[in-house]
DNA sequence: AATGAATGAGTATTCATTCAT
DNA sequence: AATGAATGAATACTCATTCAT
């Protein structure tokens, strides 16, 4: 039951279409349940139907392989997201400070810390045994995303309140402490018996502030 | 290029034993070779014999069973490198700062970019479905490792180098970039047509450069 | 020749079900058939499968295990059979050594000379490495069968027919003839060169001869 | 360590069989005990070795194949004793009734009773799959066997002791309980949780008397 | 004589995908 | 539209036998 981002698309699609995004939504929220519990090649088709209560033959109606159920996944509870997301940022009117600490918090709230994050961990993990995907979720969602990130540090940068930094190597910097938080949390971070968990929210504020304090325009540039 | 211990039997051996000596290196390094470029599920046994040179049987003659081949390859390629930099750092004696930089780029330079690394996000990716590897990989590498950072941290904090801040937590921060590197040079940083790589020791040292500036140690704190 | 359960389905399926009805019996004719030929392990699943008409995958579809297979083939061509065999049983009238001749030939009719007979034989010479096995088969078919002739037994001491006898040790010399020739007959006896072979019906008929000669109660016990 | 029967051929053989006679007593006897633990297709040869304290080319040193160890193991174990037999028993002076008694007695305490015995249940077990061991023990051990039994009971007939019966269907008859004996012993004897094991000796002593009474020619067959 | 390293054919079980109904 | 029966390629691990030393 995931709160399928209304993807209204007015009148641009065949009826077969419409069925297709209303009726395999089951399918695509077992498909992430699985895929972000297990990863892509040790979930199983038939588990995935099993658990939206359909047969196997029924998940190949909708979906024409393991592949495209995958890419389906990622645009369903994915690509629609991040969408929102950059609008709001485009949006925002306030200090850029505050807004990287918005985003970055939002994020982990409404992304990362969801079973969307659980796909981007899956990713890191399984791109190179399936070049299609890594290239798909590379256009789909990577390059997007880092868009989105340059596009707030720049935003700094162009209204004096950032040093001059390297765009996109800070964009890598800001990404780290997410994707560790989100590839620790789907794999030791599920162990019973590891002592080596912090509290996320401690961490992202950390985490910000450091960043912060690293992008500061130094006021005594005279 | 595993630093296999000198195996400069004067002339004492025949060319059978020779060989017999060196089949588990051989081994090891084809392991590991294929480990990190196909994640450890998507390694078949055969491969990696066949990478070494010999047949199916040969390898299950040195290691009982493919989990048993992977920990070894972890003991060999990782925990005494581990132990090594220990001691190192132990015996530093400059300033935290410099230290921890030091650290840094030693560890990109002597693990994370080796095969070595590889295994590190490899076992991010494949710790849920092997439990038993998880644990292993938990006690043998992340646990220790974890140590030696926190007795940086540690001692950059009794030398009134640093802030008090909370060590694990910084912990986890310091590691978040290294991971990332890693993690990406494995899986995206892989692909042809991705234009999102950055050069890792720019990267580096801009990460080094921000932590101890959030951890210096406030001179005005009068 | 199993007695299948009559699968005279009137018209109301279709040929695809009517297909997928008749696989586990199939199957387990087949199973029974390999079995009995050639032992627990050294049948492959892929023999049964083939000689069923159907490939490998398919007999995992119907029975999750060779051991679980196995099971299945007892529980259809013995258990059944077992309790049947011990309703005449309790059903018969007349005098007990008349039953236990009966008993003794009818057995040897509908289960030992059979392909069930074989399993019989099977168990003994497997049941030492496959203690899963020997425990359900002792107590699906062992312990119900030995219980079965020391009432016979007991009915003929109750009745004043019998000596008065250890009926267990009886129960085993009872069935020793028996287990012999199955264990003969799909052993050295399916030897072309060999010349020890005697007709079993003389041989059940002079061992019942034996038998009630020994247990006769005395009737000059005065 | 068997207590070989010395097979004293005083000059018939070359230094090598010699040799060959001494050094492999362990071997055998290591293989001896494997193969009534396990049988013959469960008994891995590097067991044997590894048993006998020897490596597992050397085992191949001595006898060519797996086959042909196991030839050698029922030549040393059971035709030696088996022909001692039968000179006692020639060699017997009283009466049939006697003779016969002793005999089922002593094969129990000297055959069946120790790992010999198990031999036997293992040929039952496994001759359907190696017509070539089958055919071997026919001719070596169950002929020879067969006759023996024979003899005795056409002594009881020929001297008047016994009935006029069918010899080969009387000597299967008398083998019945000994190999029950064994076969039970070897298989579901072994098991814990079996409560249908009865004392041997008793069991014995109720067949021969049972046979006996069947047996004795009627004196009042006027 | 003795070793033990090396082989490779053999086997139970899994799973994405197809397709007749 | 929906089913679920059928497939067969794929994979870790075993073991009798060989042979260089």
């Amino acid at each position: 039951m995931l709160p399928v981002v209304s993807t209204a698309e007015p009148a641009s699609s065949t009826r077969r279409e419409r069925r297709k995004d209303a009726r395999p939504g089951e399918l695509l929220a077992a498909a992430l349940d699985l895929f972000v519990e297990r990863g892509f090649s040790a979930t199983r088709v038939e588990d995935v139907a099993a658990r939206a209560g359909v047969s196997k033959g029924t998940l190949f109606l909708y979906f024409p392989s393991k592949t495209e159920l995958f890419k389906a996944v990622v645009r369903e509870s994915i690509v629609g997201r991040l969408r929102e997301f950059a609008q709001e940022i485009a949006a925002f009117q306030g200090p850029t400070a505050e807004l990287l600490g918005m985003a970055m918090r939002q994020w982990w709230e409404r992304v990362g810390n969801t079973k969307a994050g659980g796909i981007s961990k899956l990713m890191m993990a399984e791109a190179g045994n399936f070049p299609e995907l890594a290239q798909f979720y590379l256009e789909e969602v990577i390059d997007p995303g880092t868009g989105l990130i340059c596009r707030i540090v720049q935003r700094g940068i162009d209204r004096g309140e950032f040093r001059q930094v390297d765009v996109p190597t800070m964009a890598h910097a800001l990404v780290a402490p997410m994707m560790h938080l989100i590839c620790w949390k789907h794999s030791f971070g599920m162990m019973p018996c590891n002592t080596q968990n912090t509290d996320p929210d401690a961490y992202i504020t950390q985490c910000v502030q450091l960043f912060l304090n690293g992008l500061e325009a130094k006021p005594t540039a005279t």
